[in-house]
Formats: structure tokens, sequence, C-alpha cells
DNA sequence: TCAGACTGAGGTAGCGTTTCCTCAAGCTGA
DNA sequence: TCAGCTTGAGGAAACGCTACCTCAGTCTGA
């Protein structure tokens, strides 16, 4: 239908009998235009079907309405994804758009990587960490807004927001208290993750709150069903007469459950049981499904984009770290009456 | 150190001399230009710490080096990400890079997201299907390079980069009857899934091929453990003697597994398990390992894109469908002698 | 020896915008 | 009534680069 080529704004000048500039004011909705004439334009417009050239406008304008994703680690696609998904859905809201770049766990490449975003002129940064070790800050050598998600960094000033694991675990074990349960032990993941640190901390504190005291310590171990089946064994062998077991991920949980119905036991009459993340794949497929912690990864993702975007547009943001709290899904592992 | 900001290309013909022209020549590694010039001029970029700008050049020259990545299902983690990721090394390879979309399923959306990327002037376009229904083909109304990944489209002349689960599937077969089996069932996940459907046609062409039969027909069902376990209990019961299950996922098979162990037998001694997409959240993780396909997925991502930019150079390329073989892990769950 | 081809280099015109400035016209208030 | 403001509109530069063309000088071969 339409000629092949893309119209131009001068195009729509012409047919709106306008100049260049007055068009461009009407699109842009600036001011010292007068009503009908915008209208006129835009008229033409649409009749050209006139859309903007965005990388003409970013050259001449020095700003691109593009941001530069940078994933530390994409391999956890788990994570990840979903974090990238919900910034997604928020850039659009403001009508930008990403490039996507993974370091792939070289440390200097985020450095590169930066540059050569750079290069390409993006407005601002978000860079999604792996929650492990502490992320290296670009912000001062990178020289426009950055926000960091999921994962702390080497400078305390940066704008950073991550997932509460704390508060998660609180909810966990306030709910299983909540249902009756008063001797709980842990199984988790690895020592040295952060987030496996947090819950545990938060575990802790709520326990203490209510009085009572973690059953058998804290186990520590890989992200594993079958690491965590042996550990649940362990803990029943030591201590039988616990209630409840609250893991650190949906994937420990499920190895827990089956070693759980293995020693005759019943879920969750006899022991109730926690996962953490809303894995769907685990969380919805033990017998019966996980109650679970959801992390609303998505949510983090666009909250950091509306925070990414202020910067963008001026707005002077106070540094420092935005906790997300995660929504506790309760199923039929810890309460006989829910799906 | 260095100023502020980014120096352009005129600073650098300048401090070398020569005009914006040759500088322009030499840094684009364009001819008519003599090895001492294009000297000078490099060194005066290095010493300015020159980088081009991307969106400048894109602008003059009609091309940006950027192509666009239309995801019609992200939620598809497991399956879209590894494709991305293998996409984006060979990008770089070729000193692109890309701006990622999805459609989340909304199928008009696939359109807009394309127009809305032509805006930004990409090069070319890389949509990555979800393998179910046909991918709706924008290759008509995008008029710019286009290749589709994991899917087929509605448009046979598409340049389209499948993953071969029929021969797959073969190589299970093969393997399974190498290994001594001869009484194989298959469980596995929808029928209306175009994966599902390609499996069951390489493993029923695999078996008659040996002179062998399907023990107990094909079972058609979810991605879904426990689904999986209620399945290998049936078909167990009706079929006491199988020595193999051949699985349509990892995640079935792990269900199978269990189901299996439950019922008293042996894996592999008594009956070998398969599973496919070696998915190591469940394919190392059931007793013993699971004996799986690797879709190569990042492969797939990575030729899709050497097609993409053969196309963008110019180069015709015939459409049609590429089809990618995957290959066998052996593992624990068909020889007992494999990790 | 000289026409023609080839080579290295530079000049200039875009590319499609935005932004800054100028300018005419209409309006206000003293 | 007229200086001074405001408003709507347009002209022109700038953004940084590449593509196209021109041009002088050198090389080739008959």
């Amino acid at each position: 239908m339409q000629a092949d080529r893309q119209s131009t704004l001068t195009e729509v000048a012409q047919l709106a009998g306008v100049s260049l500039t007055t068009a461009s004011k009407a699109i842009n909705g600036r001011d010292r235009i007068s009503e009908v004439t915008r209208k006129r334009v835009l008229r033409a417009a649409r009749e050209l079907s006139y859309s903007p050239n965005l990388v003409a406008r970013s050259l001449a304008s020095g700003r691109s309405s593009t941001i530069g994703v940078l994933l530390r680690d994409p391999m956890i696609h788990r994570i990840a994804m979903p974090i990238v998904i919900g910034a997604e859905s928020m850039l659009e809201q403001w009508q930008l758009s990403a490039i996507i770049a993974d370091a792939r766990e070289v440390v200097d490449r985020l450095a590169d990587l930066a540059a050569m975003l750079r290069q390409r002129n993006v407005d601002g940064l978000l860079i999604v960490g792996d929650n492990q070790g502490l992320t290296p800050s670009i912000s001062a050598s990178a020289k426009i807004p950055s926000v960091y998600v999921h994962g702390r960094t080497t400078n305390p000033r940066d704008v950073v927001h991550l997932v509460d694991d704390f508060a998660g675990a609180v909810a966990v074990v306030n709910h299983l208290v909540e249902v009756g349960r008063a001797r709980i032990a842990h199984i988790t993941g690895p020592e040295y993750s952060p987030a496996v640190q947090q819950r545990v901390l938060g575990i802790g504190h709520a326990l203490e709150e209510h009085g009572l005291q973690l059953v058998g310590g804290v186990r520590y171990g890989q992200w594993s069903q079958r690491w965590a089946s042996q550990a649940a064994r362990d803990v029943l062998a030591d201590a039988p007469d616990l209630d409840a077991i609250a893991c650190g991920s949906d994937q420990i949980a499920a190895g827990v459950v089956e070693a759980v119905v293995a020693s005759g036991r019943k879920v969750p009459d006899d022991v109730a049981v926690t996962g953490y993340d809303n894995w769907t794949v685990f969380a919805e497929e033990t017998e019966p499904a996980l109650t679970t912690v959801d992390m609303n990864l998505e949510k983090l993702g666009a909250a950091a984009v509306n925070d990414l975007f202020a910067m963008i547009s001026g707005t002077r943001l106070g540094g420092g770290t935005r906790h997300h709290e995660g929504t506790l899904v309760v199923r039929g592992s810890t309460d006989r009456h829910a799906p």
C-alpha cells in the first residue's frame, strides 16, 4: 500500500504546509505552537503514517531512548530472565527499548560492555547481578545513570534494588508457627551465598521472636534435590520429632519432600515443608505442592527501571539499597486445605 | 584523565593531519588509502581513545549494526534464553548488538514490535518462536532480513532454524537398542506439541528400523513429573516386562524414574530411562542421572545469527528449514558405567 | 612518449532530527 | 499611541558520520 520508504518529518511538514521546525514541535508536544497548527501536522503525520526516525532523533538530541541492560551472568536464567522481562514491560511504558549484553562472568567485561553501550548512546544502564559476590560498580566510569539489581555493588552510593530475603524467611517462619509448628529445621544452599545468609538470618530472627529455636542447626549444602534428600534423612535421624522443615529453595524442598515421605511421615500432617522461589517446575510438582515465597522478580526489574527512568529524566535519586519483599504462596505442603 | 567528552572523527583527522574522509576510510578499513596514512590515523585515534559514534554511523550509512530479537514467548526461559545467549555470542563476533523485545504471546504484537524496531533502524530480525503453533511470518511486512528460530512459520520460504527432534529421538532409540533393550515404552508431553510429534515419529521410525514395536503405545500427557509418575505406573502395570522407557523430557523422566524405583525395579538394570532436553536440574538430579538429548540451543541461536548476518551482508540465502541435531548425553539411567 | 588506467587523498552533500535564534504580528498597559 | 511583552512560525546550524565525486599524481603498455 503506502510508499515503501518510511516517510520523513519533512514530508509531513510539506503536506501540512508548515515548516520542518513547526512539524517537529507538533510531533514532540513542544510549546510555542497553536493548537490548530498542531492538529494539522498530526493529521498529516497520520496520513503518511509517519513514525520518527529514532536514530536521527538520538543523534540530534543526544538522547537515544535506549538503555543498556548488562547481565552479569545470564546463565542463571531462572533469576535473570524474569527480572529482564519485568524491566522490559516497564521500559515499554516509558517508550524506551533495551540493548542487552551479557558479561558471561568475566568481570572486566562489564566495563567493556558499558563502553560499547555508550558508543550506542544509551541513556542509562541497568546492571543485573548474580547476587553472589559484589557486582563491580561501573557508575564512576560509565558516567551515565546506572541502576543495579539483584546484587550489592562495590560502591555503597549506587542505587541498588534487592530482593528482601530476610523478610521472606521471616514470613515463612511466621506462617509455620501460625499453622502450629514449633520444631522447625532448615535445609538450604551453600553458605557463601548472600541469599542463603539472609534467609538464615531471617529464620533465626523470626524464631527468636516466637521464643523458638532451630532444630538441628542450619544444614548448608547445594542447590540439589539429591543432596537435599540426603540432608533431610540426616535431619530426620537427628531430630525425629521435628514438625517442619523450611528449605532454602524449591529445588531443595523437592528433595526434602521425597525423603520425608520415604521416611513414612505425612506432609503436611507430620512434617510441614516450605520452599523458596516459587519455581513452579518444583513447587507445583511435589505431592503436596509447596508453600513457598515468590520473589516477585518481575516487579523488581520494573522498579529498577522506574528509578533508572527517573534518573535519566534528571531526578537526583539518593543512593542506597531498596529492598523488595516477596510474597508468601501457601500450598498443600503446610496447609492441608490449600490448593 | 582524557577529556570528558568522546572524541570525534574530525578531531582524529585533525590530529593526524588528514581530511575527515581519509580518517573515515582508515577507521573503516576501506581501500583507496595508503598503509602509512592509515597507520598515522589509527595512531591518532588511539591517542584520543577514539571510538566511533555508532548512532551517527548508523544514520549516515543506513545500517545500524543492530539487530532486533523478537521473543514470541519469553516465559519459556528454559528454551528461549539459551538461544538468545548463543545468538548474542555470535553477534559479538560480527560486532553487532541486539535490541530484545518480547511479544508476550500477543500475536499482533509481533508486527508492532517489528515496526518499532524498524524505527530504530535495525539491520535484521531474529524471531524466536515457541515451537508450538506456527509463528506468524513477518518477513513480508518487515522488509528487512529475518531469520526464524525454534518454530515453523506461516511462510515456507522463510529461513527457519529448528532443532531436529526426529533425529534426537532416533538417537535415543539406537542407544537403547545398543544397550540391549527391546521392549521400549514412550511417555511424553501434550500431543499437540510439534516437538512431541517429531520425537514420536523419530522413535517409531527407529524402532521399525530395528524391527521393534513400541510397548504400550504412546502415552501423551503433560510436562509434569507428577503426571509422568502416574503414567509410568500405568505403563508398568500394562506391560510389566518392559525394559526401557523413553521420555519426552527430562522433567517427565524425573517423575518416571521415581515411579520405576517405587515399583521395586532398578534403573538401569531392570528398566532403562531416557529424558530429553538435558535440563540439568532434572537430568543430573535423578538417581541415577539421566541419559538425555542436549538440543544445543546455543548453537542453534548462533547458527541463526550467522544466516542473518549473511543476509544482511547481501547474500541471497535460499529459504527453507535448517535442522540442527542434538547430542546424546549418556548417563547412568541407561548405562551403569556412565557418570 | 603519451593516452588511459589506477591510486591516494580531499571536498561536499547529504542522513532526519532537534535546538537556537530571529522575526513578524498581536496584545498589554501606561 | 507606542514601548515592551508574548506568541506562533520559520531559517539555519549542528549532530558525526559515510557515500559519491573530483582531482592530481603515478604507473602501464603500445
